[in-house]
RNA sequence: GACCCGUUAGCUCAGUCGGUAGAGCAUCUGCCUUUUAAGCAGAGGGCCGUUGGUUCGAAUCCAACACGGGUCACCA
């Protein structure tokens, strides 16, 4: 523990400061200007004939970021939240401090800075200083400033320290902030309440998914982090709400990549008397909000794509194989010729996948979802692949659903709700018998679910949008990783004193 | 879960054919009052991811394991 050398030498440092009458984690600090504020109110100084204004006082702190010490003078940056700023000092001014100052002060030190504004030779406007005084000594070296931290390991594990180094990594979560705060403002601003529902369940519903298991040790049961909101939230709508949403986390006990995190945000909304054209509707105006709010262009960049927003696309699922996927149209009606095209196209498909809806899943997942590159509306899902969605009154074959596809994945589902309770218990039954069969990622049965559908849910639509996804659209961020603050990392179970 | 790649100083990275462990930045000592990856002179700093194997000898070859990344499969 803290046997490394630099932090020997650096712990040294510090009991030099002490020694000095300066407590290297002391809790004096007098800002009263940020620096963006500075760099603001200081950018006329290049118009005054010395390139100074000495009438003005101000005191700015933040993180060492760079330091170039010269015999009797010496400059450095300081950055704070706002923003990057050059301080010059000089034994001149700061006399018998600027000494304890060259012997102590360190890229990483948090210091205080007070002085007036001046531009350099160089045409940088920074602050001349009449003191400096270090309010934390940080006794960890910091990365090296030219590459900055590039290992990624690290800064996922030590987020603080990848915020330190690099300014996109803040800049992409303040991004985050935004999306969520803005999402909240949208739904709120056309009539949604929003409600907080349990995170502890007893029942696994409302996805299919493994949860991760708990127990409640006053009450001795057996509990699960939630998978998904939906059945507490139709819930509130037979109590009588009409517009509610949640948007929180989930946690799902599945594989982490670099599009799943095992706890994950998810905004889910649901709309009395209102039908999927009405959500579908309302979620292309939630990106234009969005867009607004992130003053974003709407031909967007992710990755090697240019994403047109301004090319919102509806379609249904068997017009998307044939006229995107280029399927024959032909052989949509006949399972077993969609089999000897997949298997002519170099695709192996799994015994179990034998009817219509499941073959012609199996046909978008290889043939249309990665074209879907613009925002796209998928409607008309086969009825077997969509177990939670109302059946076509005009075409039983179809579900109520849509799915929204943007860069080629899936970014929000949406349907008309179930609201028929005999045939919500049918569909739970149908799980219990997969279960007993051995699938694992299945909902529980959900009596009291049934007997809230039997007082009556009246005819809503609901959808879930993926906001660590939507993010990373957002941000042109490739992994979900860059767009969560710690995401789950498996523990390193080398020297822990070892720091 | 499968396959591929990575792991060497605080950081970014070299390391040839198996033969005493390297550079830049950072750090330490000295010099330097307008620097922009500052400069000059000198110095210190290593469980080469872990364990085992081959070998006279392993950072290097082989195996297993650990952690991470990428691709695929499954999922949101």
């Amino acid at each position: 523990m803290f046997s490394n050398e630099y932090l020997k030498q650096r712990m040294a440092k510090a009991e030099k400061l002490k020694e000095n009458g300066i407590n290297p984690y002391g809790h004096f600090a007098k800002r009263d200007t940020k620096i963006s504020e500075f760099l603001q109110k200081s950018k006329d100084v290049e118009n005054l004939e010395n390139k100074r204004d000495e009438t003005k006082k101000f005191t700015v702190a933040g993180r060492v970021k760079f330091l170039r010490l010269m015999g009797k003078a010496a400059f450095f940056k300081i950055e704070d939240e706002s923003g990057i700023l050059q301080v010059y000092m000089s034994k001149n001014d700061l006399g018998d401090e600027f000494n304890v100052l060259k012997k102590t002060l360190e890229v990483g030190d948090i210091v205080e800075v007070t002085g007036y504004p001046f531009v350099t030779k160089t045409g940088e406007l920074s602050i001349h200083a009449s003191s400096v005084r270090i309010l934390t000594k940080a006794i960890h070296p910091l990365p090296e400033k030219f590459h900055g931290l590039q290992d990624v390991e690290t800064k996922y594990r030590q987020r603080y320290l990848d915020m330190i180094m690099d300014i996109n990594t803040k800049n992409r979560f303040k991004t985050r902030s935004v999306v969520v705060s803005s999402v909240r403002e949208f739904f709120i601003k056309h009539g949604f309440l929003e409600v907080e529902t349990p995170m502890l369940h007893t029942i696994v519903g409302g996805a299919n998914a493994r949860p991760f298991m708990t127990h409640h040790n006053a009450l001795d049961i057996d509990m699960n982090l939630r998978i998904a909101p939906e059945l507490f939230l139709k819930r509130l709508i037979v109590g009588g709400f009409e517009a509610v949403f949640e948007l929180n986390r989930n946690f799902r006990n599945e594989g982490i990549d670099y599009t799943h995190n095992p706890e994950f945000t998810m905004i889910e909304f649901y709309w009395a008397y209102h039908t999927m054209e009405d959500l579908m509707n309302l979620t292309q105006k939630l990106f234009d909000f969005l867009f607004e709010k992130l003053n974003l262009p709407k031909q967007l960049e992710y990755g090697d794509m240019i994403i047109d927003f301004d090319k919102w696309k509806k379609i249904t699922y068997k017009d998307a194989l044939v006229a995107i996927g280029n399927v024959p149209e032909d052989i949509l009606d006949d399972v077993e010729k969609m089999k000897k095209y997949l298997k002519d196209s170099g695709v192996e498909v799994e015994e179990h996948i034998d009817n219509r809806g499941k073959l012609w899943a199996e046909l978008f997942d290889e043939f249309v979802e990665a074209k879907l590159i613009n925002p796209t509306f998928i409607t008309e899902f086969p009825i077997e692949i969509s177990p939670l969605a109302r059946r076509s009154d005009e075409n039983p074959e179809f579900a109520e659903r849509f799915e929204l596809f943007i860069a080629g994945r899936e970014i929000a589902n949406g349907f008309n709700e179930l609201n028929d309770p005999l045939d919500q218990y049918e569909r739970f039954k149908a799980q219990l018998e997969a279960k007993a069969k051995g699938d694992e990622e299945v909902m529980d049965m959900d009596y009291d679910y049934i007997r809230a559908l039997q007082y009556g849910m009246p005819p809503t639509a609901g959808e879930g949008i993926g906001i660590d996804r939507l993010v990373m659209l957002l941000t042109n961020a490739h992994s979900i990783k860059d767009v969560i603050l710690f995401p789950t990392m498996k523990p390193k179970q080398d020297n822990k004193e070892d720091i």
